[in-house]
RNA sequence: GGAGGGGUGGCUGAGUGGUUGAAAGCACUUGUCUUGAAAACAAGCAUACGUUUACGCGUAUCGCAGGUUCGAAUCCUGUCCCCUCCGCCA
């Protein structure tokens, strides 16, 4: 959410940066509720400072006017009037704010499109075969990694069975990912619901700019978690963080529903593009004035997932109409798939600045005895699966079909290579 | 799920319709005193909105949302959460 101070104070740098990305953002209706606002609440104040006063004198009086409790009581009768002025602007302006996106950074690359992003860099040399590599899918059902048809006999077409050493495999990386965050990045272990209310995935972000994306039980009114972003942002949820907290790391493993219903169609072989898979999720409260470079930290922290992986990956900085609503600068990693021949999505890194605290209320003390500021969110995955997972089936498959596990795994996997005969 | 109890400022805890944003204590900050510290004493110590060049002023907030009243922390309704006992249960 932006101030609302902001768009009153530069309306005209707010329509550019919504401008630059493909966002209609109501400006002149908001300033226009505004107005009403502030005129409403400068009446109502001063009628009831009146009343304050009023109700005083009475308190202590011995006689009561009849006439003056007259006069009181068509001053409540036009402050309740007053008060459904400013409630109906207060949900107009909210229901707007709620819906426009961050300010993009200055120097985001500007484009409506994905066609628009910029590769920052890539690190790693892409890998010959001396023989026709597999896409996943293929290695998964060979190997006996990945059951498709029962996954969806069980749930729904885009659900999967791991089994065997393929779910081990899953799991190592998932243990590994956590503990190189914990153990060497600063992070902190959180294990968060994965259902959450309403006002936590409306704090996010992720309503109303991701509702069709979401599972949704309607007889509590929880939302299956899209990311452990969405849960994590809302642990400091109203409150105020003293002086010297700053920054706090958290490391997160969640599962992640999705309904992928602007993909029908899409990626719809093998584990690419999933209704339900695992991710390692970081998430950042830092100070405002650090934010920046937290994020380039952050990206280092999820790079080194790849490269400790030991596969070749590059690094995008989206464009401003590719980038989430609460960004305002997003760095995406893509590790590269020989199977498939494509670039796969693993993390997506975002500075949301002061977008989620405020939506949140999430401030900060810097110092003993001073105002509260809102603090800035940061979130990064680290890395997600199953894609990383797919990843290795397709970098490390050998001419025999079999596939190798890297290296750094095999402490937590205690095999170091799947073959088809474990199936 | 059934029965009962309870939600007041950073914490403890008074307050049942009228100078109560809210007693008191603790914690914290500053000052006095002290060689220093402690103790003692004094003062300060919430958040948001509106208004103001500024000092400031005004309004709101006692879980949350409505209602009654000239006036609500206090009365009424709904709702959320917590605690105790019973039942059920990974």
């Amino acid at each position: 959410m932006l101030s609302l101070e902001l768009i009153r104070n530069d309306p005209d740098m707010v329509r550019r940066a919504m401008e630059s990305r493909g966002a209609s953002a109501p400006i002149d209706e908001l300033l226009e509720l505004d107005q009403q606002r502030r005129s409403a609440i400068a009446e109502a104040d001063q009628l009831r400072a009146r009343r304050n006063v009023v109700s005083r004198e009475l308190g202590q009086a011995k006689e009561r006017p009849a006439e003056l409790i007259e006069e009181m009581r068509g001053v409540g009768s036009r402050i309740r009037e007053l008060e459904d002025v400013i409630r109906v602007a207060d949900e107009g302006i909210n229901a707007h704010l709620l819906n426009i996106p961050n300010v993009p950074r200055e120097d985001a690359p500007i484009g409506l499109t994905e066609e628009s992003n910029v590769v920052e860099r890539t690190v790693g040399e892409l890998p010959t075969f001396d023989f026709e590599p597999l896409p996943h899918w293929e290695l998964g059902r060979n190997l006996g990694a990945i059951d498709f048809e029962r996954g969806v006999k069980l749930a729904a077409s885009r659900f999967y069975i791991l089994q065997g050493k393929g779910a081990r495999l899953q799991r190592a990386l998932t243990d590994w990912m956590i503990d190189l965050h914990v153990d060497q990045h600063g992070y902190q272990e959180m294990y968060v619901p994965f259902l959450v209310n309403r006002d936590t995935v409306t704090a996010s972000g992720h309503l109303p700019h991701f509702q069709e994306e979401m599972y949704h039980d309607e007889e509590d009114d929880l939302w299956m978690l899209p990311t452990a972003e969405a849960a994590i942002n809302s642990i400091h949820r109203d409150e105020i963080i003293e002086p010297g907290i700053l920054p706090l790391y958290y490391v997160a493993h969640t599962p992640c529903w999705r309904r992928e219903k602007f993909s029908a169609g899409r990626d719809t072989r093998g584990i690419k593009r999933v209704h339900q898979f695992e991710k390692v999720e970081m998430f950042k409260f830092v100070e405002p004035e650090t934010s920046d470079d937290e994020l380039e930290k952050l990206v280092a922290n999820a790079e080194e997932v790849a490269a400790k992986l030991e596969m070749p990956y590059r690094v995008l900085q989206l464009s401003t109409g590719d980038m989430s609503a609460p960004a305002v600068r997003t760095y995406d990693i893509e590790i590269w798939a020989p199977g498939g021949q494509e670039w796969l999505e693993v993390s997506s890194c975002s500075n949301c600045t002061d977008y989620q605290a405020r939506r949140a209320k999430i401030r900060y003390r810097p110092e003993a005895g001073a105002r509260p500021r809102l603090l800035h969110t940061l979130n990064g995955s680290g890395l997600a699966l199953p894609r990383v997972l797919i990843a290795i089936l397709e970098n490390y498959q050998q001419a025999d079909g079999s596939v190798i596990v890297p290296e750094i795994l095999r402490p937590y996997t205690h095999f170091d290579r799947i073959e088809k005969a474990d199936s």
